[in-house]
DNA sequence: GGCTGTCCTGAGGTAGCCTCAGGATGTCAA
DNA sequence: TTGACATCCTGAGGCTACCTCAGGACAGCC
């Protein structure tokens, strides 16, 4: 329902491009110290621009967030495509598991969101999220065909734990990043004991 | 830093009591539909309150979640007390980081909260937080010592662990409640092959 | 019945969200 | 070069929520 979400796009008057692109990165910086929920206005305002353009530009905050992440998780995306003839799965999957962890918690709330969009349809980053699902599925599967994952593990059920473990990271504000080890332990319940499996 | 934080008490006055008990009662409805960031405003209201009555109560946001999770969270301190003596260490780990997983996620954002009060002592839930940590922490002792969990896992990276359930289950608001298998997943990537261990 | 300290009220200042009418200007074709 | 027009920009203003505070009410105690 609800039509299509809004994704938004570089305008096409110069002008148009220069604030686009003015904001996109003063947002960028914003998320980054103050979260998700950062003020509009001051984005607005570090981007040199009154509050009406931004709006022109990414009519909800969703669009804005869409847009600010969107080459990283694109990358995500093909990184997924690259590592796919791994000859070690579990290694590729870790690997990417790793990445995708680091990309989920580049600023507070971002999981969330993402989270979010990997069931809601009417969500910008709902495209995105669902090629990334089928890249982590991808390795998952080569994984599990190798017999280096335990079979019964599903991808929804792996993107449940990369987003934990993202969470995990988000919040760590000072030094104490608790999403390394996360990641490791979560491997080491869901690798079968195998070859190397058990540390 | 920033002296102690503010811990709500239950008036001496009657009709201060009464406020404050529907107060609570209205925030813990509003909390369970909204999250944590309900509206303060329409908590003072449906309690029949102004919202300075409300604010002379909970001064901010956080005490008032602090009171309305209050005995929910010294509920699981006293469970992993009485299950400090279980036969079955690990048996007594999982069941109480079930019941954990269940209090740290009865409404969305609680999580967050109770993550940062954990390491943050300017926070009405730090006291809380801190004994269940020592609570958490005696079990995963105990299991560790009759060599069913990894030694070498530390208390705060089972809280990460935890934690990381609870916020997957704060986010599944249909059907799918991903935490059970999570916490699955994980007890089996944190105890050791022993004689239940591997499934 | 009066005193006192606790408690309540709600107007009002602040901040952020978002919209929209009116004006400016980049672009392109002639 | 010029005119026309679609694109783009602006910022005032309505709305909601947060939080404070001066003034008033009243419960509890003597």
């Amino acid at each position: 329902m609800d039509g299509k979400p809004y994704i938004a796009q570089r305008p096409r008057r110069a002008d148009g491009r220069r604030n686009y692109d003015a904001i996109l990165a003063a947002a960028r910086k914003a998320f980054e110290t103050d979260g998700a929920e950062a003020s509009l206005e001051d984005i607005a305002s570090q981007a040199g621009v009154a509050i009406g353009t931004l709006y022109r530009h990414f009519p909800t905050r969703a669009s804005l967030v869409e847009a600010a992440t969107r080459d990283g998780l694109a990358d995500l995306v093909a990184r997924a495509e690259r590592l796919s003839g791994h000859p070690d799965p579990l290694e590729a999957l870790a690997e990417w598991m790793g990445q995708a962890v680091r990309h989920f918690s580049i600023f507070r709330g971002l999981v969330g969101i993402l989270a979010r969009s990997m069931y809601d349809e009417g969500t910008p980053s709902h495209a995105t999220c669902n090629a990334m699902h089928r890249g982590g599925a991808g390795l998952l599967r080569a994984a599990q065909a190798a017999g280096r994952v335990r079979p019964d593990l599903t991808p929804d059920e792996l993107f449940d734990l990369l987003s934990g473990a993202a969470w995990v990271r988000e919040q760590s504000t000072s030094g104490r990043d608790g999403s390394v080890r996360f990641l490791r332990l979560m491997l080491d319940g869901i690798s079968t004991p195998g070859p190397t499996g058990g540390e």
